[in-house]
This record gives C-alpha cells, structure tokens and sequence, in this order.
DNA sequence: GCATCATCTTA
DNA sequence: GTAAGATGATGCG
C-alpha cells in the first residue's frame, strides 16, 4: 500500500519566518458572538495520537501478516469516539509532513532533530491517512506547517467567524489556545482541559502559556528555559508580574537564583518565545467551513471494507453491514463495533496509563481474613501444608532488614484469598494488644512448613523475608518442581528479568502495571514523614487489609509472570538459574558482613579532621575571609570574582563550575588547598565517619544491602553502606581499604576478573586483533597502542599505553570524539584521528558498534552473553540528545550486561565448592568477589575459587542450560592479605 | 523536613 | 562517553 497524497496542500515556505509580534491570540480573543449550539468545529492532533498510541498500546495488536496495528486502532477509536461525541458537521484530522518548516530555519538543533522513527509505526500511517480519507474526514497536511501551527490557525479563524473549537490532543503546549471557546479534550485518556483545567494543573491562565513554557523549557521541544526556573517557580513569577516583560521591567527586585538567571539569559528569551508559540496566522488556503464530513454512508464504504478487511479488523468490518455509517457517529454502531478483545487492549492500557482509571484492589470480591484463634491457626496451617506452593510476606518494624522485628505474617494460596496471621501489634503505650496469637508458637508451627523444600515459596522480594525469618531460627526454602532451584518465585525479580526497564519493580509498581491496581500504599496505613509510626503501631484491622492486599497482589503477580515464563524459556532460566540462586547467595553475604577495624577508622579520622582544620585556616589566609570551603557556590564566588583568577566557567543552574576538571586546570594557592580539603573530607565523611556510625557494636561487622532489581543491566548495586565504591586510586584513599580486615585466623581474599569487558567485546565482536591480543595474554592496552601506532609492544611509551586505556574504555562506554577530547584532553579533531586509526586497526569492534545500535533500532533491545534482554526505550526518542545518549547505553549494556551474568555465574559456582567452615563469601564489587579464608587454607580455597570462576562458562553455565563458545580465555586474578588493600 | 544540585567515590 | 550511591550545601515550604 502506498501513501496517497490526495489531501496534502500546498507548500508553505518554510524560510519565511511568522510575524511574532503581530501573532494574534486565541486564547485572549474575543468570544462574546460565538455560539455554542452549533457542534464544535473539531481539530484533531493526528501525530499525537500516532505516536502516543502507538507507545501505549500493546504491539501484539498485529494483523496475520504481522503488521502492527496498535496505533492505527488507537487513532481510530480516537476519531471515533470524538465523533460520537459531538457528532460534528466539521472536523480535520491534521499531521506533520517530513519537511522542514521555519523552526528549522530559527535553530539549527531542530534542523538536526529529526531522527528516524520506529519502522513498526511508519507502516502504519498510510493506513492511517486512507482511513481518515474513507471516513470521509478531511485531512491536513501541509509542507513547510506544523499540525499544532494548522491547529492553530484554523482554530483562531473558526472563533473568529462565531464558532467553537474542540481540539483533540494530549499536547500540553496547545493550552496557549484555550478560551472560553476553546478545549482540549485527550480522546485517549479521555482527559477535557479547559482554562479551568489549566489554572488547575499548573496555576497560571492558558494566556500565560507561552511565557511559562519560555521560562520553564520543555527538553522535549527543544526550548531550554531559564536555568534555576523550574515549574513552580515560573507559576508564582506569573501570577506576581502577569507576563515576562513585566517581570524583566521589575527583575531587580526578584531575588535569588531566578532573578539572577532571568537577567542573564534575557538576551535568550525572544528566541525561545518564538520556539514556544504555535503560528495563528499560516497563510494556508483552507478555512474552517471548507473541512466539511462527508456524512454519506455509502461514499467510502468499499474503501473502508478493504481497510478493515486487510487490517482484519473483524467487528469493525461486520460495522459496515449495519445500516448506519460509523461515519454518521451513531453511538449505537461505535460501540459494538471494535471487536471486544481489542477494546479490552486499549481499556487495559488507557487503565494503566491513568490514575483516574487505576482500580482499587478493594473492588474485587475478596476473601481476606485475619488469624486470631488457634482454630483458625490451625486450619491455615493444614492448608499451607497440602499446598503445592503458596505466597508468604512478612510485615515487620523497619526496611532495614538488620534492625526489622516480626510484627505478623500473610499468606495467599489462591488468588483473591489471603490470610494475616498479627503477631506483634502494640497499643499506643508499647503494650502488646492481647488478642493476637503468640508470636514463637506461630513460628514454631510455621517452621516446617517454611522449611519443607517440597513447598514452594512465592514472595516479593524474598531476599528480605528470608532475612527476618531467618532471626527466628527459620531458613526459608521451597521451589517449584518444574525449577530444581530454591524458591517458587520471586516476583520482584521475574519482573526485572521479563524487562528490568519498563518499570521500577516494587509491589506497587508491579501492581499497577501489570494488573492496573493502586495498592493501599505503606503511607495510608502508617502515615508519612516525621509522624510515620512502625507496622506494630498500626491497628490490626487496617494492618491486615494492607498485609492481605500484599500476598494477593502478590499472587496474582505469580500467576502472571508464571504464563509469562513458560512462553519464554530463557527468561525462566535466568529467573531460576541465575538470579534466585543469586539471591540466596546474597543473603547469606549480606548476613555475614566483612569485618572493620573501628580503632584504625577513629584514628584515619581524627587525623583527616586536623588537616581539614589545618587546610581551612590557610585558605582564609589566602582569601582574607573566611567562608565554607565545602561549598562550590561560595567557592566559585570567591575564587572567580573576589580573587578575580580566571578560568571560570558556569554550570547550567548560573553558579560557577568548581568539579575537579575545571579546579585542576588552574594555577592558584587555594585550589591546591581546595583539592586536597575535598579529598579529605569526602573520606572522613563518606567512608572513616559512616562505616564507623554502621558497623554493628557487638561484631564490627558491616553488612550492606545489595539491590538486585535496580539496574538496567543486571548490575547489582549496594547501599547503607554502598561498599562498592570504596576508594582505591589514591594511596590516602586506600587507607580505607586497610580498615576492612580479616577475623583472628583468617585472611581477606580478593579474586577479580580481568578486563572482563574487553574480553566481552572481543568475543561479540569476534574482531582478529583482538581476540588475538588476548589469547596471546598480551598487556592489553600497551597492545592496542602497538596496534593503532604500528610499533613494537616494547616501544610503547607510558603516554600512549595511557591514551590507548582511555580509548579501550571509550569503547565500552559508546565513545564520541567529544568525550575522548575531554579525557585525554586533547582536541576533537585529534581524537577523531585517534578513533579512526583504532578502528581500521579493530574492523570487527566498529561492526559490533554498528550492529548494536542497529540491533537496537530495530528490536528494541539488545541482549547479554546469557540472552538477558535489555531493552532500550529511548533509541528512537525525537530528541537527538536523548537519543545519542540511549545508543551509548545500548553499546554498553551488553557488555556491562553481560559480565553482571559472568559474576552472578560465578557466586553460584563458587558458593557451590566453598568450604563453608574454612571460607565465607563477603563482598561482590562488578567484576571482583571477597572473601574471608582460613589462613592456613589460603593456596588450596584461592585455587578452587579461580577454577571455578575461569571455567565459569565451560561448567555452570553448561550445567544450567547456557552454550556459550566463548572467543577468549576467561582470566582471574587473586589476592591475599591482612586487609581488603593488601588482597587487590 | 524534603528535594535538588554539585561533587566525588567505584567498576 | 556506561552503570551506580552518599554527602553537604542550598532553597523551598
């Protein structure tokens, strides 16, 4: 099918620019003669609905020969309902043509902006365009015009001649053409804003819509705003001054940063005005009463059957045999005629795309009880114990799971149905509210059940609960049986497995997304901030509603992710195989904490405040005042404008720029001083002072947190405290590392992979020079300066072996010119030579570039060593930052990606044939595990953890399902000593 | 009391 | 240029 151009118009010069300051107004015209018992004139934001349909509606809404249908079906139903709304005589659909218009004309950067768009949707606009035609719609499309400029423009001339408006889009920024005659209304959302709806949403008249968009900018239109005005700031300047030029007449008495930045960047706010306001005036031949409906049944009808029929479009098809037109916007036709289960698609996703919509889980028919007689305790317990697996959470005093006491537990075997067993709960005095069950003999009771492998447990985050149950002597186990692995299901982390980037993974995320559910959320049963009272304090009843909610959800989640798995082999391997084992082994890690040595700490610390305090006083010699050294606003102020040193560069929120890059550069007394005070006090702070105020009293160990389900790689992260970022790259700094020691005995080991990312990418990229240097076990950077230079290894000097690292981690990280300049600080062209000459040296690794953006592109995501799929939701943004910095992760996360699969294999094989007497498992830091050994044991554990991490992928990986032929030899290098330092 | 910015630490 | 988390300063309510 082609494109047929019948309703395009003609060209508008896209070079000659709108007169902007004769611009007439919709939203302050007059509408006094307007009237209303007309139906409105309908304008309809076709690319609106385009693209925002076809990113919210599934794309498993295909026709049999696979073409995606959601955003042709989204915009249809739009058009549809608009015209059973309203049943109007006049109507335009309006889209955008590729061409470029007199925004590309004004900035150069929206010359630039116009990626391509995803191919799933440019199939879909013909049938769009023909639809609309066959609807008997008239359609617009002008080149060299914006939608919202035509939108504009027709919708200024329609009130103008006594009629009003409806216009159809989502767009926030066509509020500037609201009046009294003028709505948006969102057919998608089903959202109407009128001025009312404005000043509702964000404070200020549809008039001021311009000024507000001017100062606040709007990334995704490209209009950068004025720094330190954000959305709350530009409403109250509004309402104060009214418009911007007021404000700037009175800018001297506007205070703080804003008035600050409104002075500075006023030379800038024309322009952005300009970016901001749609035209009213386009000289464009159509005129309102021009875009009439054509009503007449049978006018398109064969059009339409063709359509629907190549569409398979079933009910819409059937429609047509009905004696009225869906064209005639018969309310009785529109509604039966989309076929139900397409209807139920764009319900299920309108639900989860707006609050308003979200269901309560309170509206189902539920069976939700609480536990407060043996009897009924009894008969739980019979039930948990015939299960084949049943959900289980834990409801406690704290999040902290190290400082978190049992308060109750609930159960779901079914869903819809779920039980609260309160244990713990106290009247406002601290004294236990006497009707609930004793908490050790529940447990007691519970203990063989929770510990019977044969039952499977089902939990969100289970990590977390196995830690508490784990303080009352229970050691939670239970899998599937089709998963030999422990744990049924952790729901936490099947939805990070599906797709760790479509939402953040707590229950209630979850429960909104995949079952468009708002969960009574913790703030609603234990209030927020200050006032927020722990779960024992909150009453039984209101307790028991939220713990039930939370093992149904649960369980509905289960079932959920349980289909979802059994249709995808992979990531059900790598929800059992890799990431619950990998739990598990966390939790024993996260238990075991590594032990610190507070003296060693107090002293670093102490000393690191008397040189703070020694640096201090000769830097207000210096400055001949005293002033925060800590802070880069006074600092900037002092170094740039009282001392007057050159060199300063500001920041985007208007304060000068004091990061190190900028610091170093500079030849002066108090940047020396500055540098080195900052150096101590992030250590005293961050590390000597914080590890201290953590470690537990009674062990001096220090336990962290990891997050499994954060990252968009599978990358673990650590907190509270993050161990993952203890310093190393300066000797002062790896004073902290000596602080983390080994028990009396025992030595800390440290076992790291090598370049594990270098080898990633000569694997993928199976480029010859690569792999080569690597199985030749060669120094790789000093190589890859051999490489680019065409010298002998041995001649590399320190400077090119330094260059070529920076460019081998360039390449990990989607390098540009631009940041290899600022690394080497060298100039763009230079480092363009540089990149150049290393990839006709590396044929295969610009291939791999190549192929993965465009793997990207395409599929939408990219995948790991073990077919983790990490999708990548903005590689076709429209803006072309977003877009750059979404291929850059898109190269990286394969690569990061992968070697998190390598690490998580590795725990699991390690922990496998660790000797638990003689070694524990400590720390995991990327691509580095640690670990405490029996000092006499330290040749024979050390051999065993490198063999079973070198031949990572040879054995577990084989056991587990995974052929991987890796290009490379997998290499890992240990270490050992009285301190985390001496062991690295 | 809470959110955001700038800065600095790691792989 | 990728991926994270913690801190103090600052500004807002």
């Amino acid at each position: 099918m082609t494109d047929n151009d019948h309703n395009s118009h003609s060209p508008i010069n896209p070079n000659t620019l709108p007169n902007f300051d004769n611009m007439p107004n919709v939203a302050t015209m007059d509408t006094s003669h307007v009237d209303k018992d007309q139906p409105p004139f309908i304008l309809v934001d076709g690319s609106y609905y385009l693209f925002r349909t076809y990113h919210a509606l599934p794309k498993t809404m295909q026709n049999s020969q696979g073409l995606i249908t959601n955003a042709i079906r989204g915009t249809l139903n739009a058009l549809l309902k608009l015209m059973r709304r309203y049943h109007p005589t006049h109507m335009a659909v309006c889209f955008d043509t590729k061409s470029p218009t007199f925004r590309h004309a004004m900035s150069a950067e929206y010359k630039a902006a116009r990626p391509p768009i995803d191919i799933e949707l440019v199939e879909q606009i013909p049938y769009i365009h023909h639809l609309v035609a066959a609807l008997g719609i008239p359609l617009l499309r002008i080149e060299g015009a914006e939608a919202d400029d035509i939108i504009g423009t027709l919708a200024y001339r329609a009130v103008e001649q006594g009629h009003h408006v409806v216009i159809s889009t989502g767009d926030k920024d066509m509020m500037q053409l609201i009046n009294d005659c003028v709505i948006l209304e969102d057919s998608f959302t089903g959202k109407i804003t009128d001025s009312a709806g404005v000043i509702e949403k964000f404070g200020i008249e549809p008039h001021q819509m311009i000024d507000f968009l001017t100062l606040m900018g709007d990334s995704s239109d490209g209009i950068k705003g004025v720094p330190g005005i954000g959305k709350k700031t530009a409403k109250d300047l509004l309402n104060k001054y009214g418009n911007i030029d007021t404000m700037l007449k009175n800018v001297a008495e506007i205070k703080g940063r804003a008035g600050k930045n409104l002075v500075e960047y006023a030379d800038d706010i024309p322009f952005n005005a300009k970016l901001a306001t749609i035209v009213t005036d386009l000289a464009i031949g159509q005129d309102w009463t021009d875009l009439i409906i054509n009503t007449d049944p049978c006018a398109h009808i064969d059009e339409l059957r063709k359509l629907y029929s190549e569409l398979e479009f079933k009910n819409e098809l059937a429609s047509l045999d009905h004696p009225n037109h869906p064209a005639n916007g018969s309310a009785s036709i529109a509604d039966s005629q989309a076929d139900a289960e397409s209807q139920a698609q764009v319900a299920k996703s309108l639900q989860s795309s707006t609050i308003e919509n979200i269901k309560d889980s309170k509206s189902h028919d539920k069976a939700w009880h609480t536990i407060l007689d043996m009897p009924a305790f009894e008969s739980l317990l019979e039930q948990l114990t015939n299960a084949a697996h049943f959900v289980i959470d834990t409801e406690t005093t704290s999040i902290y799971w190290r400082q978190a006491e049992i308060v109750g537990l609930s159960f779901a075997m079914q869903a819809h149905e779920a039980y609260y067993v309160p244990l713990t709960h106290r009247l406002e005095g601290d004294e236990l509210i006497e009707k609930q069950l004793d908490r050790d003999t529940v447990l007691s009771r519970l203990k063989p059940i929770l510990e019977n492998p044969n039952i499977g447990k089902i939990g969100q985050h289970l990590k977390y609960d196995a830690h508490i149950l784990s303080h009352y002597d229970i050691d939670l186990v239970g899998a599937l049986h089709e998963s030999p692995n422990n744990w049924a299901m952790d729901t936490m982390l099947a939805s990070y497995v599906i797709n760790a980037a479509v939402t953040r993974h707590g229950m209630d995320d979850l429960a909104r997304h995949y079952l468009q559910t708002q969960t009574i959320s913790y703030e609603d049963v234990a209030g927020k901030g200050a006032k927020q009272v722990s779960f024992d304090q909150v009453a039984i009843d209101i307790a028991s509603d939220y713990a039930c909610e939370d093992a149904d959800i649960t369980y509905q989640l289960f079932d959920l992710f349980h289909k979802q798995l059994a249709e995808d082999d992979n990531n059900a391997k790598l929800l059992y195989e890799l990431e619950i084992p990998t739990a598990q082994i966390l939790c024993q890690m996260e238990a075991n904490g590594i032990l610190i040595k507070r003296s060693f700490l107090n002293e670093l610390s102490k000393r690191f405040d008397e040189e703070i305090i020694a640096l201090e006083k000769r830097a207000y010699e210096i400055a001949g005042e005293e002033f925060n050294l800590g802070s880069p606003k006074q600092l900037g102020e002092m170094l740039f404008d009282k001392l007057g040193v050159p060199g300063g560069k500001k920041t985007k929120s208007g304060q000068y720029s004091t990061g190190e890059a900028i610091l170093s550069k500079i030849d002066h007394p108090l940047v020396e001083i500055v540098l080195e005070y900052r150096g101590l006090s992030k250590l005293k702070s961050t590390y000597t002072d914080a590890l201290d105020a953590v470690a537990d009293n009674e062990t001096d160990r220090v336990h962290t947190s990891y997050h499994q389900a954060l990252t968009s790689t599978g990358r673990l992260s650590s907190t509270d405290p993050n161990l993952q970022n203890i310093p190393i790259r300066t000797v002062t700094g790896r004073l902290i590392r000596q602080a983390f020691i080994a028990p009396k005995g025992r030595v800390i080991l440290a076992a790291d992979y090598s370049q594990v990312e270098l080898r990633l990418m000569a694997h993928f990229s199976e480029d010859a020079n690569l792999t080569h240097a690597f199985k030749e076990g060669l120094d790789i950077h000093a190589a890859t300066a051999a490489e680019v230079l065409g010298k002998d290894v041995a001649d590399v000097t320190a400077t090119e072996r330094r260059n070529a690292k920076a460019i081998n981690f360039g390449l990990l990280y989607g390098m540009s010119a631009f940041g290899l300049a600022k690394q080497l600080q060298m100039s763009r062209g230079e480092a363009q030579d540089y990149i150049d000459m290393y990839f006709d040296r590396y044929p295969g690794v610009k291939q791999y570039m190549v192929d993965t953006r465009a793997s990207a592109v395409n599929r939408g995501y990219v995948e790991t060593i073990l077919g983790r799929k990490l999708y990548t939701p903005d590689i076709n943004h429209s803006n072309r930052m977003v877009k750059q910095g979404a291929e850059r992760a898109a190269i990286n996360a394969p690569l990061q990606g992968s070697a998190a699969d390598l690490i998580k294999l590795a725990m699991i094989a390690v922990d496998k044939v660790l000797p638990k007497e003689q070694a524990k498992m400590l720390l995991q830091v990327h691509d580095e595990l640690v670990f405490e050994v029996d000092s006499d044991k330290v040749e024979e554990i050390s051999q065993l953890i490198t063999d079973a991490m070198q031949d990572v992928l040879t054995t577990t990986a084989v056991e587990k399902g995974w052929h991987v032929d890796f290009a490379v030899p997998l290499l890992v290098e240990t270490d050992s000593g009285q301190n985390w330092d001496e062991a690295h």
